[in-house]
DNA sequence: TGTTTTTCTTGATCTGGATCAAAACCGGCG
DNA sequence: CGCCGGTTTTGATCCAGATCAAGAAAAACA
């Protein structure tokens, strides 16, 4: 893990960050000042962990830019993913589920860049933010039903279609338009892909190697891109 | 499914009921009333069904006595365990997701009595009961974090520490004590501890079978007391 | 009281994926 | 440029647990 600083923004903050940001996108201009001259920037390196499991939870966060998993970590030192969020949400709310450590640990999945206020500020910014509260209660929403998504895959689908649901979930939040089909934006290892379905590095490689061949995606080392996304969504849904 | 009424309180609904439950108990016996004199309060019979998933949520809901689960229904018709609630919480809370639908269907696993609001209370109650929001929100973050342990849960243990786990869920949340252990407090079947952790009933049969043999559980029909829970915790955790 | 329905048990067989093992590949770095 | 650590691939083997199949036992019903 490089270097990274954190800062108080010597150069202020442009407001155009946030404005169109959902949780933000109510206030006026002051107010959106006001929310940046609290906030600290900062850049993290690919890799990195922003917080961990446990830890106090003393700010949270919104991703303006990169990719963050969400990592959990069993007694056995394997571990899970649980989720991952795109940037332009709002992470590390423990606030926000009445927790006062954060539930997981929170890792860069490429270089990413983000803000962060005080967790004492976050009763505040309900308070006196319209639309705030309303916004991120959806957002922990959203993540509730994806993980319900996760837990009814896991229960009853195979591995194949575990898989290909989840590289379809991966190119619909982070997909780049690329000549032969769409790219996964940051870089991923079967590995990953393995602790985000609860499989093995080798099945998932195996998995990809017969996809390849069929002409569904095409990889290279860290990079996945899916050419034929109409089939695999059929196979992703496939009863046997 | 037997006959069900709603009713508005003829009999008024005491007090007691809610002023030691988390979401009230900050409140005086005035603001009780007023919770009280909105609420309709209905029994349900075992089995059915308090709300559906994808419905418009028009009610919220607190669970007075008895037991639910969550369920949810995939494409193919399996049913998917999610959740289960037990008496005192608050459940049905689309608005606290940001959601105005059910994200999953409810079913009593026992007769059960409860409460219900109509939604457009919701904020009014956030803005009135000190200590309401919070309390809710922590109920969230429980969730979460329950089904994050089942996530990790499915995508690393094996089936028999999976059931094992469940198991001693289930005696924590509603265990009963009896002459001879714990028994869970309201009928469940095999095929509710697959459906709880992802197998077949077959498996779940056996697996109890072993373990009644080796006088770690007993069990009739619909009925699972546990004997000795500290073996089970050390099945649960079991590497190998 | 006999019949039907639901739940539970237990055996036999099969298979999806894990595990074990080894090699090839790729990129970075000294 | 050649070595080395992190990836990826592919083969061979194994086994936990699903699936298939039949009854047995308990409750519900009539």
């Amino acid at each position: 893990m490089k270097h990274a600083r954190r800062s108080k923004p010597q150069v202020r903050l442009d407001e155009s960050l946030l404005t169109h940001l959902p949780p933000f996108s109510k206030l006026d201009t002051r107010q959106i000042r006001e929310i940046l001259d609290q906030a600290s920037s900062r850049r993290y390196d690919i890799g990195s962990a922003i917080f961990e499991e446990g830890h106090e939870a003393e700010r949270f966060f919104m991703l303006l830019d990169g990719y963050i998993r969400v990592v959990r970590i069993t007694p056995q030192g394997e571990q899970v993913i649980a989720l991952h969020i795109p940037s332009g949400q709002l992470f590390g709310i423990a606030k926000a589920l009445g927790r006062e450590t954060y539930p997981a640990t929170a890792i860069t999945a490429a270089e990413s860049l983000a803000l962060s206020w005080p967790t004492r500020l976050w009763d505040q910014f309900v308070a006196d933010y319209e639309g705030f509260a309303t916004e991120t209660y959806k957002t922990v929403g959203n993540r509730i039903g994806e993980m319900n998504t996760r837990i009814v895959e896991m229960a009853t689908l195979q591995v194949e279609q575990r898989v290909a649901n989840a590289l379809l979930r991966l190119i619909n939040q982070t997909g780049r338009k690329v000549p032969n089909g769409i790219e996964i934006n940051f870089p991923i290892t079967r590995q990953d892909l393995s602790e985000l379905t609860g499989t093995t590095l080798h099945t998932v490689s195996r998995m990809l190697s017969a996809w390849e061949k069929q002409g569904l995606v095409e990889s290279q080392r860290k990079r996945i891109t899916v050419c034929d996304p109409h089939q695999l969504v059929i196979l992703a849904a496939a009863k046997a």
